[in-house]
DNA sequence: AAGAGCAATGTAAGCCCTTTCAAAATGATT
DNA sequence: AATCATTTTGAAAGGGCTTACATTGCTCTT
């Protein structure tokens, strides 16, 4: 691989000045830039990326940690980003944390260490406490999914009670007053804001909240399928069933069909999240989306606008998911 | 950010002593090794990895080009290769060159001059002649999903033709004779595979090939849709459909249905490629297992063994697909 | 006790760029 | 033609690390 020396010398400039002809610096004269291009085609010359950041300490690159790899949903957050940075020239460096604390700590030590110019961060097992402290630190983060008051202007964030909240009127408006709902783990914040959201749905329509006809799944399908043998074995009554995620639709809504329950003549279901086999799904599920992938585009526009001074950027921390209607839920007319 | 220098100062020793104990050296004494980790931890020194590379040539990365960054598809590869990689403590970079040539090649330059240890590529615009020759360069190279027997050591493929051939075999032993075919592009090698596979089967168990019973979709769920539309206006007679992908398949479904078919009492439906939706939709679809991210594995077992020395690992350049039976497939009894 | 052999450490020259500052060239102005 | 402002160029000092080679200090022979 040639180097910048040897264009130089080609060219018969200095480095100094192959380096402003290659950084597009405007303070070269036509006819020296010339000489070097026609020096850097010649000699095929590809700057060496490593070394120009650890001269420049900037990289151009982004950090990207999400829990993993693979699925719509993480999927969604790179896809989203790398659109947007893509468009500026950069580009993303992706690791997966695995929800596991000291992964994650290590991969964002590594992130820094290879000079990512910011850090994009979907992380579920570290504490705030350690967010904080780390947007304290030299290299700039944007936080997905995560709502922390004391640095909420680095937090892009779905309103997740609001989730909630629209799904079950959405029920209620349909006629349904018997309601079960399928929770993720109560351990996760989300799955705490979007069963207060249901709540609060019940309550605004005046419908009594009772804690029986919750279960906690596990935001998996298995946990679908369990929460309606939960509620079958329990002689719980309900004509809708709003569950927590996509995930779990799909697995209530077999097991609801095991059972001998039509979807939607017997049981409406209601998912979260709109995933993309929601609408692969039969029914097709009408759901709440959560607009990840706009989400991993503001994240990156964030980016764009705190490091890369793209001062353009108009920014949103906290966005609205809204009510995909498909055909899983049924109307009552009375 | 604490450097190699200040450690070395502080522990009394030379940047050589440090740069050994952090590289796990073992010419070390093990006295000076504790001073110079309790500098270390003193300073909570991280070693700039930026440098490291610039100074050593090599990263500990492995470069990851796949046409998308979202879909299951790219996702199984991805999460494939980090997962094997991961544990070797290597990370990876990953682009998308979204199939256009030129940001394919832009991206492969970009990976191998952040030096990159190899590329892993998932590549549809680049010519075969491009790809030989970037495996006689310096960055070693997998490529996965194309055979290009120039440098079949360095690729990993699946056997298309052998997938259409079962996929069409196990209809044919339903007890099917009237098969339908929705092709992909027949611009792109795979889907002119699985296409040879199909008219293998069929010939080997003496069924007339009837090129009117082809449609060629686009591998999306309007190519599916428009398949079956195609055949029932032109009074092709089916009892079978096989998808030369299963998002065509979900496509054919819904039109089959539409056109009040039911799935697979009136028509059976075959896909190819076991995407995740597979078991979500209704009925849950029989189709190929394509194992691609078994495949992203053994791309990073590759790299491992030859980038890395990990001489124990086995490699294995064509995948076999599987058949995987679910409920979208009638027997014909007679 | 002197030398061989080896392990542990240090010295210093890179790796390939960027960037500051100073010097040189150019052009404008009188 | 001399002066000054401005543009264009170059020299050189890093950026933080690795690594070939040299040196030091041991232990072990004989």
């Amino acid at each position: 691989m040639a180097t910048i020396y040897e264009v130089s010398k080609l060219a018969g400039v200095s480095l100094a000045t192959v380096s402003r002809v290659v950084n597009k610096n405007n303070s070269v004269s036509d006819k020296t830039r010339l000489k070097v291009l026609k020096a850097m085609e010649q000699l095929r010359y590809k700057p060496n990326l490593v070394a120009k950041s650890l001269a420049s300490s900037r990289s151009d690159c982004v950090g990207v940690l999400v829990s993993e790899i693979y699925g719509s949903f993480y999927g969604g957050i790179m896809s989203g980003v790398e659109s947007v940075l893509r468009k500026a020239d950069k580009h993303i460096v992706v690791t997966a944390g695995h929800n596991e604390e000291q992964r994650e700590k290590d991969d964002i030590e590594f992130l820094i260490s290879r000079n990512c110019d910011a850090l994009i961060l979907h992380v579920e097992a570290l504490s705030d406490e350690y967010l904080i402290n780390l947007c304290q630190g030299k290299t700039p983060v944007v936080i997905l999914n995560r709502h922390i008051p004391e640095v909420a202007e680095y937090c892009i964030s779905l309103d997740n009670e609001l989730g909630g909240y629209l799904a079950t009127k959405y029920i209620l408006e349909q006629g349904h007053t018997n309601i079960a709902y399928i929770s993720g783990p109560k351990r996760k914040v989300d799955a705490l804001e979007r069963l207060a959201g249901h709540k609060r749905a019940l309550n605004s329509y005046g419908v009594n909240f009772d804690p029986e006809s919750v279960y906690e799944g596990n935001y998996l399908q298995v946990g679908g399928s369990a929460g309606i043998n939960y509620f079958l074995e329990n002689d719980i009554h309900f004509t809708a069933v709003v569950c927590a995620n996509d995930e779990m639709a799909t697995g209530a809504i077999a097991t609801a069909r095991e059972n001998g329950l039509d979807i939607p003549r017997d049981v409406s279901i209601f998912g979260f999240d709109n995933v993309t086999f929601a609408s692969y799904t039969y029914p097709t599920l009408s759901t709440i989306n959560y607009p990840i992938s706009d989400m991993g585009k503001m994240a990156a526009k964030a980016v764009l606008k705190r490091v890369y001074k793209q001062e353009d950027m108009v920014l949103q921390n906290i966005f609205e998911p809204e009510i995909v209607e498909r055909n899983s839920v049924r109307k009552i007319e009375r």
